[in-house]
DNA sequence: TCCGATCTGTGTTCA
DNA sequence: ACAGATCGGA
């Protein structure tokens, strides 16, 4: 085989390609680790490394390539598939098993259901809703009256999670990450317990389950035989964020690590929040003596004047080593520090900077905006809007989690799955004079009826007049029509009742979602596609399947990482915002650095970071109140000399995008 | 006892 | 903007 394909690449980069598979036919070869950094090429490289497997005669069927976010698995799946059409000169088809841990772990327990003892046509519960099934356990066991200071169902959702995650006792969790939960711990451990019987008896997994059930099939000798056969080679990306559990799988898979290829960078780990351990890429050397160590540290992404900032911020840490990474990129200027007033003045900043980039020839979508937290976006939406910026946003309030989204979905969640009672509770809600407890007697006379979903006139909760019948007719139509017709059908019903504000937006919302659906072939394949892979973009004036191809970027750092954009501007880089007001721990400080880290080397050409005097905070009943801000302590007066300190005022222009 | 209107307080990050 | 607490009315 010729390796002409991989003449633009460097030789370290190309060591990290071939490496074990040197000649054909493939065989795994010893497990190889890829510490890349921030813009070495590290997604070009993986996407190569597949290839090459590919060109070797392995089959696609046989290949796992694991990323974390839905973002990073369409990339590399996008680029693997690319590459290999162009290098191989045939047409690949697809990567089956290319995705988030969770999507794949999905497909997984579904296709050995069965052997596992579980019944195929599961469904999968956001956050949410297993958030408001653990709140329907925690009520019947009575806790939820218990103490004023009983965990709330999110912060009981968020020990469990972390506990399944971190692989690790609930004792040990409350102790070091939980503390003022450690006085409830007998109560917690009944209440998960519980929560584990309600998701096996309605046939219900949350996401946490996709990858509990994935070790499960590997601890089952029948199938984790098969599953070792079939994957011989395992690739997982950004392997800094991965946990425990997480691990697990990879280990469970391929014990001796042979076929396996990580790749991640210590320094960009931000998902500790999801129990991600950054000793899995410290010690996977030790756990694995036989690995190769691959360092990618030329940078082609940035220019040396922005990497020197960021190499500046990230060296701060209290880390063993450092990061020094290095680029041979002509400097189009040090990175910028905008001092604004506020974050009015820097809403018309940004929008100012990004029209006159635009004029000079940088399209929208070469730009981006990042920010710690979806909100600090607020102020600057509206002037984007103002300005006739086209813009889409990544993170923050998905669509599906929008209430009035999660109400016409509960119906069909519910005729999908009759023992589904987050959903049955949520769309009983919805008629008028049904409460929670009223509507809990309806689901508890349904008990035992099991199959298709039925509803009788003796169903009817008092109180709730013609609506029943209404209810039950539309049941009953939707279980005859065609799935085409469901949704409008139910829109058309649930309009009228709607309780919740902005009633127009809403309803526009809802006719995107009716037209989002009507591509599925099935009701039970939209609500699986629409719970993993849910279509992008925030509730509001940005739609999905709005098509703008020239379209600026929002996005959270979390939901930039492996992103770069020509300008990247960075909201709100002062104390409380990042560094978050949250973040108390030195570890959870120390999470931050990287974070800034993670958002300053998206920059290829121009970076700058905003640093209002103040920010807006609508805290204080119902009075506005701005509070005093400082830059942000990871950008110390002694990093100064690396930036341009600049003085801006956000003057109110009134340009707009032509 | 339960619903729902009104208030009050609070707010990361992702699958 | 949304969830939980509170309270009046049925």
């Amino acid at each position: 085989m010729t390796l002409d394909h991989l003449k633009h690449m460097n030789k370290t980069q190309r060591a990290a390609v071939v490496h074990g598979y040197k000649a054909a036919p493939a065989k795994p070869g010893r497990p190889l680790l890829i510490i890349a950094g921030a813009g070495t090429g590290k997604t070009e490289t993986l996407s190569n490394r597949v290839v090459h497997f590919l060109a070797s005669g392995v089959s696609p069927d046989n290949i796992l390539l694991l990323t974390f976010t839905r973002k990073a698995a369409q990339e590399m799946t996008r680029r693997a598939i690319a590459t290999a059409g162009r290098v191989l000169g045939a047409n690949v088809g697809d990567i089956p098993y290319s995705g988030t841990f969770h999507a794949v772990g999905a497909r997984l327990v579904r296709e050995f259901a069965e052997q596992l003892g579980l019944s195929p046509n599961f469904t999968i519960k956001d956050r949410g809703d297993s958030a408001d099934l653990l709140d329907m356990v925690r009520h019947k066991l009575g806790f939820s009256t218990l103490d004023v200071n009983f965990p709330d169902k999110n912060q009981c959702l968020e020990i469990y999670s972390y506990k399944i995650n971190a692989c690790l006792p609930l004792k040990e969790v409350l102790k070091t990450k939980y503390p003022t939960g450690k006085k409830w711990a007998k109560q917690l451990r009944q209440l998960f317990a519980e929560y584990r019987v309600a998701k096996r008896k309605q046939n219900v997994f949350d996401y946490d389950d996709l990858l509990v059930y994935w070790v499960k099939m590997l601890n089952q000798p029948d199938i984790a035989g098969q599953l070792r056969t079939r994957f011989s080679h395992v690739l997982v990306d950004e392997y800094q964020d991965t946990n425990r559990l997480q691990a697990k799988i990879l280990f469970g898979l391929k014990p001796d690590g042979r076929g396996v290829t990580v790749v991640g960078d210590d320094a960009q780990a931000i998902y500790s929040f999801r129990a991600a351990t950054v000793e899995n890429i410290l010690d996977f050397p030790r756990v694995l003596p036989k690995v190769r160590v691959i360092n990618l540290e030329q940078n082609y992404r940035s220019t040396n004047q922005i990497l020197k900032a960021c190499n500046a911020v990230i060296n701060l840490s209290t880390r063993a080593f450092d990061k020094n990474l290095w680029s041979d990129r002509p400097n189009l200027g040090r990175p910028r520090l905008a001092v604004v007033e506020n974050d009015t003045a820097q809403a018309t900043y940004i929008a100012n900077q990004i029209l006159c980039a635009k004029e000079e020839g940088i399209p929208f979508r070469a730009q981006a905006v990042l920010m710690r937290s979806s909100h600090h976006s607020q102020k600057l939406e509206i002037e984007l809007a103002k300005r006739n910026i086209p813009f889409e946003k990544w993170g923050g309030v998905k669509f599906l989690e929008a209430a009035h989204i999660k109400d016409v979905l509960s119906l069909l969640r519910w005729l999908e799955n009759s023992r589904d009672e987050v959903a049955a509770m949520r769309a009983l809600k919805l008629l008028p004079g049904v409460g929670p407890s009223a509507a809990m007697k309806v689901i508890e006379r349904l008990e035992g009826r099991t199959g298709r979903l039925v509803l009788r006139d003796a169903d009817r909760p008092r109180g709730c007049g013609d609506h029943w019948g209404q209810f039950v007719r539309l049941i009953r139509r939707l279980q005859k029509r065609p799935w085409k017709a469901s949704l409008p059908e139910v829109v058309k019903w649930y309009l009228p009742l709607m309780k919740h504000d902005n009633p127009e937006l809403r309803s526009a919302d809802l006719g995107q979602l009716c037209i989002v659906a009507s591509s599925y072939s099935s009701r039970e394949q939209f609500l699986v596609e629409v719970t993993l892979e849910p279509p992008e973009g925030a509730v509001g004036p940005n739609k999905p399947g709005r098509s703008d191809d020239d379209c600026l970027v929002l996005s959270t750092i979390h939901s930039a990482k492996g992103q770069e954009w020509d300008h990247v501007y960075l909201l709100n880089a002062v104390d409380g915002c990042i560094p978050s007001s949250k973040a108390k721990t030195p570890a959870e400080v120390e999470e931050e650095r990287r974070l800034l880290y993670v958002a300053m080397t998206r920059a290829k050409n121009r970076l700058s970071l905003m640093v209002p005097q103040r920010v807006f905070s609508w805290r204080q009943n119902s009075s506005v109140v701005d509070l005093f801000r400082r830059r942000s302590q990871f950008i110390p007066r002694s990093a100064e000399k690396l930036f341009v300190v600049r003085a801006a005022s956000g003057k109110p222009q009134t340009r707009r995008a032509s």
